[in-house]
DNA sequence: TATGAATGAGGCTTCATTCAT
DNA sequence: AATGAATGAAGCCTCATTCAT
């Protein structure tokens, strides 16, 4: 956008130019509700807070999201959609079966690591037993492609004589995921009793690899 | 009058029945805790909550506690030692490298399965950062055990000439901890995503036996 | 019913009639906050008291000013600022010397007696090390035109060769004040100690002339 | 008393060795609680602080003074006992009339500056409204002999020419009291309002002698 | 006499939300 | 569409005091 080009960065300058921005203004308070609920949590995010760190005003927030959970939930919808979205960058088509595989592990190992405000949204939205999104039904849609790449893929392989056959393919997609979310999540927890060997650079690429290997070992004809 | 000494609410009678029991009222205090900061996470647990489904008030829990914070981190420390405690029931020492590794994996999925309020917890923990495991010395003590177990395992099957060289024993209890986490801490989400297939008893019997394969495929010669 | 209108109590109908009046509840809230600290202490004051007395409720009270701490900070600079602004009231210009300090001195006798609640909050804060007047640098500025007044009158007085040389300024301020503190500060005690003789109106009368008599002899040249 | 000469000075030692001992007891217990309502006022103080301090218990504290307003009662009596103690020391037979009520305000001045516990229980006092002193007529007995000592010394004077007639004495022990209470009491205030410097010793020594000067002064004859 | 455990009442503060303009 | 003022409900925590042994 043009009017981005301006340098003044001051809130008052702001407050004053996107007046009359709808689009703006929801997509701002989601990004600063997104940070805050990622953060703090679904009760320890603050609605004054999240208002403050707006270029709005918390009014606006009850008028587009109706309350504290109509927000987090339009938080973790657009989550989900922003990261399906990237997830699309991926291009294997011309790959071989295996490493087509070992890709798409690397490729989520990756993705995960640059998205830990998704990542903590997720746990949090675990940790609320998964109801904000069974509200919504279009995330389901937005996920079931997933499934569809690791069993063309795993497919691809099976007719090729290199993957064995009897696995089902979200339980490959399961193993990529578990991995991948688990070195976001719970790095915390696991680098203060085990040590930070395993997220520094160099931990991290031996991870990466070994989500890769582990995949496709899984998977390959012995 | 009498009718009243039969009629008591069960509580009361406890109440009557406990009293001087410190240890009774510690352990009490902290199953209860465990179970709502499980439930609601750390600032969605109410103290209130807490007490009234204690057998004490909510006076005592300050008075062992100190504050919420100190009831969590209190909390937070006895799951760990009761978890690991748990763990050492495994007998391992008999059996093939790839077996005990088989099922040592397998025993930990199982053993994650039964204690979902422990995953909670450390789900938490790690949406907070870790900063109240990072308050506890000795919990970092409990868990290095872990680590020499794998590598024990590993080691020996190197030795024996079934497991390739070249991989750090704590990237095996990555491997096998992230499976048996993720496969309790996001399964709300993920079923919901990609079906309940994974979680019914089939499934968790599947995944278990794919814990088992993944991690003796990923270790051992080709 | 339309009598409902006319038999609300006067907190009501101020209520409806008060509303989005910050200056006015903030002054409200600084009145009844001042006379019960000063009642009370700052310990012993009690938010849900100073709360009820007050024509908005307790969480207004934190709206504008934090917490009790704040609350009471604003109090005494609150206080200290409508009590030097009381003194500029007086007029010494066309006294001699002599009689421009005695007047100054039973002003500040009179001032000090009529302002009972300032004197006690003052000797709160001294029971609190001064912390909060620490805080107020506006308060200290304040204060020092008190200490220009008395240098300007002591020195024409040096020039004029009625009060003696040596003297500083301040220590003419200290006596003053001392007295006219003391004497609202210490009356409960010392008058159950020492009789209630000093403290009727003919009692008061005569330290008033004391005070002016103890300090023009304490100055002039013999 | 022999023991003391002992070197020993852990608390659980001590504790044995004063078993049995209540007046050691009782006194340990007014010297804690002085020193702690002095520090932090009536409402300000903690029970729990206070027992803490103690080499007994809260729960002898409450069989010893029966609660926490009767605590202070014995405190504040006991404090002024000390005080009028400490204050016949003072011996002023052989010196002239000025001489002696100069001694005695530099004395008095003195003797506050180095009782500020007792100074700061005397505003606590105060602020109470004097209620607890009213309790106890020991203590106004023991005060009237500061009122004979100052007629005493008064009345030389006027019978030896040298002070004027017509002061009452009250009002000259009046005014060296206040002096020397303020400079203890509003120390924190003043010096921050007015600056520090008389509050070091050069100051203090220059008000020693102020206070000395302006009571000879107010009374002496032309 | 002595002590750790226990307590009810009440304290301070914060929350998501709505009102008046 | 926008904002500062206002709110009731509920949160966490602390107090002086007493009990059981």
């Amino acid at each position: 956008m043009d009017s981005q080009q301006d340098t003044q960065s001051s809130k008052d300058s702001q407050r004053t130019r996107w007046k009359q921005d709808p689009e703006g203004v929801r997509s701002n308070i989601l990004a600063v509700a997104l940070s805050e609920f990622a953060e703090h949590g679904l009760s320890g995010a603050r609605m004054d807070e999240i208002a403050a760190k707006t270029r709005t005003s918390k009014r606006m927030i009850y008028y587009y999201f109706g309350d504290k959970n109509g927000l987090y939930q339009s938080v973790l919808e657009q989550a989900y959609r922003t990261v399906r979205h990237g997830e699309k960058e991926l291009q294997l088509d011309d790959l071989s079966p295996a490493d087509a595989l070992r890709q798409l592990a690397e490729f989520t190992f990756e993705h995960h690591r640059r998205n830990p405000d998704f990542i903590r949204l997720v746990m949090i939205e675990n940790i609320h037993h998964g109801d904000y999104l069974k509200n919504s039904d279009e995330i389901r849609a937005l996920n079931e492609t997933a499934i569809s790449r690791v069993a063309a893929i795993y497919n691809k392989g099976v007719a090729a004589g290199v993957f064995r056959k009897g696995i089902v393919p979200v339980a490959i997609h399961w193993q990529i995921s578990a991995l991948s979310f688990f070195n976001v999540s719970n790095r915390m927890t696991f680098s203060h009793l085990f040590g930070e060997d395993l997220f520094d650079e160099a931990g991290q690429a031996l991870l990466r690899r070994h989500i890769g290997d582990s995949i496709v070992r899984f998977v390959s004809v012995d």
